[in-house]
DNA sequence: CACGAAAGCGAACAGTGTTCTCCAAGCAGG
DNA sequence: CCTGCTTGGAGAACACTGTTCGCTTTCGTG
């Protein structure tokens, strides 16, 4: 994604959604070096904290290149920020979903689990979380790619909350009305998850409760949890549980 | 604050904080060239949207200056983007403040728009509202000014949720026990707005109200609440509508 | 008025993202 | 085998950036 800068890397199979072409030996190698790069570019994130003071000369430097070779790779330094974004989303999307997996979990507790599971990868990766929420803005959000891995990772929590919709482990019709109204995009997705029901209400409720979670992790760490409450891990749980015993029964 | 670059501009008034010593000609001139060198910078902070490229020269040509000149009123660029995020501080927190001064409100109602006013803040200060999520870490926060003007802002709204806590509009006592712990710093604050009662709940419960608001309108800066909720205003009201419902009675 | 501190200028340095030209490989087909 | 052509990379260059230093002007205050 967001490769292509010069002319084109693949070459011929862009029109043709043919025979399925084996990655010749040149695409792997590009393959190799574009991990590479975004490897030591990760590796540089880390204890920078803040995603804005990654110097692609540095990346460069790290993986023992001049800065215009990069250009290769990536069209921008932006670019590159970007990728490890979608990585990013990919990264913490699969946490989640390991939480999700635990087999024999109540489903508020699994719940639970699935919210400090997203606790724990933003606090051990907090560059990238940074990454995350800068890239995008209040209008029409980022790239459709940057939506396309936005919304793969909402489909984690979102199937778990359909499952427990379904089952009966959710408290519907308990909350205000009238419904606020949901993206169409979003219904799709739910759609494609089973038929079990579009739900709008699940959406809604997936949503204040995502808000809920997400604004007690920016919250610690942007350091505000920390000046308030004395053990924020605890904070933490406790805040969790006021949030999903609402929506759960 | 974070000024005295090179020499010290207030000359003796630091140790002896004595007879009070009106502002000399020049201390009014160097605050006016102070303001005149922030406001020029929100002015380039706007359309930017993110605080991180805001061009230290670009401030000095706004302002007619040399970039050293910028050195006499700043200690560095960071300096100055400290300073602006803790007046962004103060401006949230008169805008909430204005919200609750509102008279004839019931308790509820007050906190929804206190809410909506943060929102619409934030809304209107995109760069602002970055510069103050930027600062500060996990760990221990950023420097006693910044905890200052950040508790300076929690007050206002712990004000409000000990009023109604003393009225008897909160549904004390409803929340799983334990209880998690809060820092003394905070209770401090509430037991000087008055001996009504340092309530540790009421902390416990501002922090998370605080978070699921604070939550949302971070989803939707950054784009997510527009992918999944088809009018976000709406959605946003019925979120705090929630959120309150459970604190609330 | 004279002194001295404050404020501003201008050059300089290191570092940045990005673009350009050029060159050495590696793969293609005759 | 040789000839092209595409790809990956080097290196210089440009327009910036934040920051420092020394010099000069200005202006308030003794």
């Amino acid at each position: 994604m967001t490769e292509t800068p010069d002319r084109g890397a693949q070459p011929e199979t862009s029109a043709s959604t043919g025979p399925e072409r084996a990655p010749s030996r040149r695409d792997r190698a590009r393959l190799a070096t574009t991990d590479e790069i975004k490897a030591a570019a990760r590796e540089l994130l880390a204890p920078a904290q803040e995603g804005s003071d990654l110097s692609l000369r540095a990346v460069a430097r790290e993986v023992g290149m001049t800065p215009s070779a990069i250009y290769r790779y990536f069209e921008s330094r932006h670019d590159l920020m970007e990728a490890l974004a979608l990585d990013a989303f990919d990264s913490v999307a699969a946490a989640l979903g390991e939480a999700a997996a635990v087999p024999d979990r109540a489903p508020l507790q699994r719940a639970v689990d699935m919210a400090h599971a997203y606790r724990a990868w933003c606090l051990r990766h907090p560059a990238e979380f940074a990454l995350i929420f800068r890239h995008g803005n209040v209008s029409g959000a980022g790239s459709p790619t940057w939506r396309e891995h936005l919304l793969g990772f909402y489909r984690v929590p979102l199937v778990i909350m359909l499952e427990d919709v379904a089952a009966g482990h959710v408290a519907l019709g308990t909350m205000a009305t009238p419904l606020p109204v949901v993206q169409p995009e979003i219904l799709e997705v739910a759609q494609a998850l089973g038929p079990d029901g579009v739900c709008p209400e699940a959406v809604v409720r997936l949503t204040q409760v995502w808000a809920s979670i997400h604004g007690f992790v920016c919250l610690e760490l942007f350091g505000h949890a920390g000046l308030i409450m004395g053990d924020v891990a605890e904070a933490f749980e406790h805040h969790v549980r006021t949030v999903l015993g609402t929506h759960y029964r």
